[in-house]
RNA sequence: GCGGCAUUGGCGGAAUUGGUAGACGCGCCAGACUUAGGAUCUGGUUCUCACGAGUGUAGGUUCGAGUCCUAUAUGCCGCACCA
């Protein structure tokens, strides 16, 4: 019978179905395990061969841990809140959620096909409002919330106002408004008037994850600097938490260092100076208080609130220019031209050390969101600062000893001090101790630590997103009640945002609670994402986000599989949003997702023709790649991508070609023989005539002709070929082009074990055999531990050629094979299962177990190398020569069992030890 | 500028503790079966006619280095006026 997978991955997919063979439940005797995936947001375009990398990967390992005994939840979702349905909404009038809607259904029937274990009876999507009740609940308990910088901890609001009621005496003369402002300064979900990235062409404010260059990352529009009353979350509050976390959790070592990089921790100090004629000081932040005997002048950032204090009357006039001139640049411009700017402010400060009277500047090279938006300035050993300085003539005083700052400034933290009072002959390092040890002592300043992770602004003006729980009274914000829940988005007809700010939701009929005019932003995407995780485990639960006992049980993601480009977004918010409800006790684990896995983006590979435009070119004739640099086609043709459907191992379907497009209609071709079709453009090809196409890698996009669809490849390999193949194209984590050159080897080796299956006896292995399949389950047991699932197939095609030329056809050693691919390929496996007699699932099998003995021979017990060869190290004896070696090794009892009176390949010797004898 | 990762045949990539580099697959070559092949099967395939050489380049450690160390080049990714 021929591998016919069409039939079995139908039949097989369909029996599990009805069985319900992928139900987890969530009381269990087994280990639990938790696999997860990245959620996908349903685009209209459908999957291509790219996004279910990491869902195979999971697939495989979730399916192995449950082969050894563990309870695995393994769930797939939505992340179906965003811009782009709405985008289709404005241009359509399409109603967001049913774009959204078939575009998930799209998405499901391509993810059964492939023949996941997903547990579909969990599925969540982030626009249901079961789901975003507590994506609602969570951001009440966040406004309810403050971070209590003692304990490092969310604690209930409640705490702090009883803290002030005894404590403050002017809290109970305050107005509840007033109160109310006050606590705001303290909420973790917070409202405020904060400079944000407005993005006029999306009508909205973004993220700072969300914006890069000066530009949206969705769409590339431009995003310019505004200040709007919006609702934020503290997530700076968690800054040093979210940077301590990233030691216990088993992430790739690049991955941590961007969120660390993101993070931005720096050790330094702030400082007070005091402004010559007033008595209230400034504060600024440095980490080089060892070069303050070098302050030259001060810098002030544009938006700094020092600013309106320090100007005189006399420079008020030049200060406003500036200022209105720095308000008119977007981020963009600033980014583009950093020409040195700046103007005085004519105040002077007063050095602490010194005593020196220096000019104090605005210039927006200092950013008003770092530190406290004011800097001193060192020009001799920070390239900014000395920019600056030669800009407008300032003094430079050199502080390290042998430092030259004719040119330049030297930013090293190296060297020995001078000109620097106390501190003299120091080494850097010290000195800045010696520096914070001395403003502390006197009051001058304070060890501070500084971060450059903000606070990330939650308010989206559009209308596809979680509506907030928030309702308005006099102006101020007010909490839904929780019973209340969820406030449902209400229906509009006209989706488009206004460039002025004022959101859709505006437009909605009756948007009240309680006769209150309700909040009319939306959360934005990474809100519905933050904690899905946490919903899988309990997600028809709606007494709770999730039962407490059942957070017990499932604790953690122990296993999560996606890309690097969460890294600073959905990877930072999801840690801190869990670290929250942590805080809370709402959820026992500190860390969401213990171990992290970013696969490697799948990039496409295109494919070209070759258009001659030579002398007398009509534009119909292409010339095979294998030509291109003839010198009478050098030159002289024109590349021209060619749907890479129609091309198979880069020969082009010269038939299908012609009846792509029209234009290719009269195509004739120079084969790669060099032969030429006659002018007849409507002569049949011959069989041996091939046009080789030329190729290159390129992202996977539409307007390339590069996008495989995995449906195609279902329908003409089986879901099992486009499993296996996929980890086959190399390691996980890296990224690679989808070259479907080699599919076939791994299809006609699915096809070669088939036929394994045909005969099956129940006749006893033998040792040969034995020695096969206990090499191959300790090999698998290795790739799928160590996520090396691309050397498992060769592993595997190993094992059938060895079994294969044994003629093996002994069940006892079949059907273990197929538990060891059931991973990888569960729908052969689950066939072949069956093949050899089994009536269970193959899913429900056992993992089996390597028992080394079989990899011994004559009860001498050899380690088996990757490559099956055979080495093993000898202490003794001590002699050098070649020929006592040799005699050495035919004396020792174990290897001349082995040996048999054979010689030894090889023999590495050194004196007095033998290192390692290969047979 | 700072940080991370990578570099092995014509191609994708193996080499798990430092131990015969090039597994496995693609492609290519030859043969078999075929009216035919984008089918199937068998054998070969790092380079070089050869001697030999060989894991980006130059050194080092070691009996032994793709693997460890130092420098360097190239590519990819992250951060970047963060004081």
């Amino acid at each position: 019978m021929d591998y016919n997978f069409k039939e079995i991955e139908q039949q097989w997919q369909s029996e599990w179905n009805k069985a319900g063979a992928y139900k987890v439940s969530n009381k269990s005797d087994k280990q639990p395990y938790y696999v997860l995936d990245m959620f996908p947001y349903p685009s209209g375009a459908g999957l291509h061969v790219g996004h279910p990398l990491g869902y195979i990967a999971s697939d495989i390992y979730a399916r192995y841990k449950r082969l050894q005994g563990f309870n695995v939840l393994h769930p797939m979702g939505f992340d179906s809140y965003g811009l782009p349905a709405e985008q289709y909404a404005i241009q359509t009038g399409t109603h967001p959620e049913v774009t959204t809607f078939k575009n998930i259904d799209h998405y499901i029937e391509q993810l059964k096909k492939i023949g996941f274990c997903y547990d579909w009876d969990r599925e969540v999507r982030t626009c249901d409002p079961k789901f975003y009740k507590w994506t609602q609940w969570a951001f009440i308990q966040m406004f309810n919330s403050y971070f209590d910088t003692q304990l490092q901890k969310a604690r209930p609001i409640s705490e702090l106002i009883a803290k002030w009621e005894q404590t403050d005496p002017t809290w109970a003369t305050l107005s509840e408004k007033e109160q109310q402002e006050r606590l705001m300064n303290y909420r973790i979900a917070y409202l405020s008037d904060t400079k944000v990235n407005w993005c006029p062409k999306l009508g909205t404010v973004l993220a700072n994850d969300e914006v890069s260059e000066g530009l949206s990352v969705r769409g590339g529009y431009p995003v310019e600097q505004r200040v709007m009353r919006q609702w934020s979350l503290r997530v700076s509050a968690y800054a040093g938490r979210l940077l301590e976390g990233l030691n216990n959790i088993d992430w790739t070592e690049s991955l941590k260092e961007t969120q660390r990089n993101w993070i931005g921790r720096s050790e330094g100090a702030e400082m007070r100076f005091k402004i010559k004629g007033q008595d209230e000081p400034f504060t600024i932040f440095t980490t080089r208080a060892d070069t303050v005997f070098g302050v030259t002048f001060m810098v002030l950032a544009p938006e700094s609130e020092y600013v309106a204090r320090v100007v005189t009357p006399d420079h008020q006039a030049e200060v406003d220019a500036y200022l209105d001139r720095c308000k008119h640049r977007t981020e963009r411009e600033r980014i583009a031209d950093r020409k040195v700017t700046g103007v005085f402010t004519g105040s002077y400060a007063i050095n602490p050390l010194t005593n020196a009277e220096i000019p104090i500047y605005i210039s927006d090279y200092v950013l008003s969101g770092y530190g406290t938006g004011a800097i001193m300035a060192v020009p001799a050993h920070d390239s900014r600062d000395y920019a600056f300085a030669k800009h407008f003539n300032l003094p430079i005083i050199p502080l390290i000893e042998g430092a030259d700052v004719t040119e330049a400034s030297f930013d090293a933290k190296e060297g020995k001090m001078m000109n620097s009072g106390f501190l003299n002959g120091l080494e850097v390092k010290d000195a800045i101790a010696k520096m914070k040890e001395y403003i502390t002592n006197t009051g001058i300043g304070h060890v501070k630590v500084n971060y450059r992770l903000r606070d990330a602004i939650f308010s989206r003006q559009r209308y596809w997103g979680e509506p907030f729980p928030v309702y308005y009274k006099d102006g101020m914000p007010y909490m839904v009640d929780e019973k209340d829940l969820p406030i449902t988005l209400p229906e509009i007809s006209d989706y488009k945002p206004a460039e002025d700010g004022r959101p859709p939701l505006s437009k909605a009929q009756n948007w009240t609670y309680k006769g209150y005019p309700l909040e009319l932003n939306t959360m934005p995407g990474f809100a519905g994402s933050s904690a899905y995780y946490l919903r899988y485990m309990d997600n028809h639960n709606d007494q709770a986000l999730v039962d407490q006992g059942v957070n017990a049980y499932w604790k953690q993601v122990n296993l999560y599989i996606g890309g690097t480009e969460h890294a600073t977004g959905h990877l930072i918010y999801s840690r801190f949003w869990n670290k929250f409800l942590y805080d809370l006790g709402y959820v026992c684990e500190d860390e969401p997702f213990q171990k992290l896995i970013n696969q490697g983006m799948i990039q496409g590979r295109s494919n070209f023709v070759y258009r001659y435009i030579g002398e007398g070119a009509d534009g119909n004739l292409y010339i095979s790649f294998n030509l291109i640099d003839r010198p009478e086609y050098k030159g002289k043709v024109q590349p021209i991508h060619v749907n890479v459907n129609i091309v198979h191992n880069d020969v082009l379907d010269i038939n299908a070609f012609r009846a792509w497009m029209p234009e290719y209609q009269k195509a004739r071709f120079v084969y790669a023989d060099g032969t030429m079709d006659e002018d007849n453009p409507y002569l049949g090809v011959a069989a041996e005539k091939q046009y080789i196409c030329g190729w290159a890698v390129e992202k996977m996009s539409k307007s390339m002709f590069n996008v495989v669809n995995p449906d195609d490849v279902v329908e003409q390999y089986g879901a099992d070929t486009l499993r296996l193949y996929e980890m086959f194209l190399g390691p996980l984590e890296m990224s690679k082009p989808w070259d479907t050159n080699g599919i076939d080897g791994v299809h006609r080796f699915l096809r070669k074990l088939w036929n394994m299956y045909e005969n099956v006896t129940n006749d006893a292995p033998t040792k040969d055999e034995l020695r096969s399949l206990h090499k191959l389950i300790k090999k698998i047991t290795w790739d799928i531990e160590n996520f090396s699932f691309n050397t498992s197939i060769p592993a595997f095609m190993i094992a059938q050629n060895e079994l294969s030329a044994l003629k093996c056809n002994k069940t006892a050693i079949l059907r273990e094979i197929a538990v060891l691919l059931a991973p990888y390929a569960p729908h052969i496996a689950e066939a072949m299962w069956h093949r050899c007699g089994e009536t269970t699932f193959v899913i429900d099998a056992e993992w089996p177990v390597c028992n080394e003995a079989y990899l011994e021979e004559d009860g001498v017990k050899y380690p088996v190398q990757f490559n099956g060869k055979v080495r093993f190290t000898l202490e003794q004896p001590k002699t050098a020569t070649k020929e006592e070696v040799e005699q050495a090794v035919m004396a020792n009892e174990e290897t001349a069992k082995y040996l048999n009176g054979a010689t030894p390949k090889r023999v590495i010797v050194v004196p007095g030890r033998i290192v390692n004898i290969v047979i």
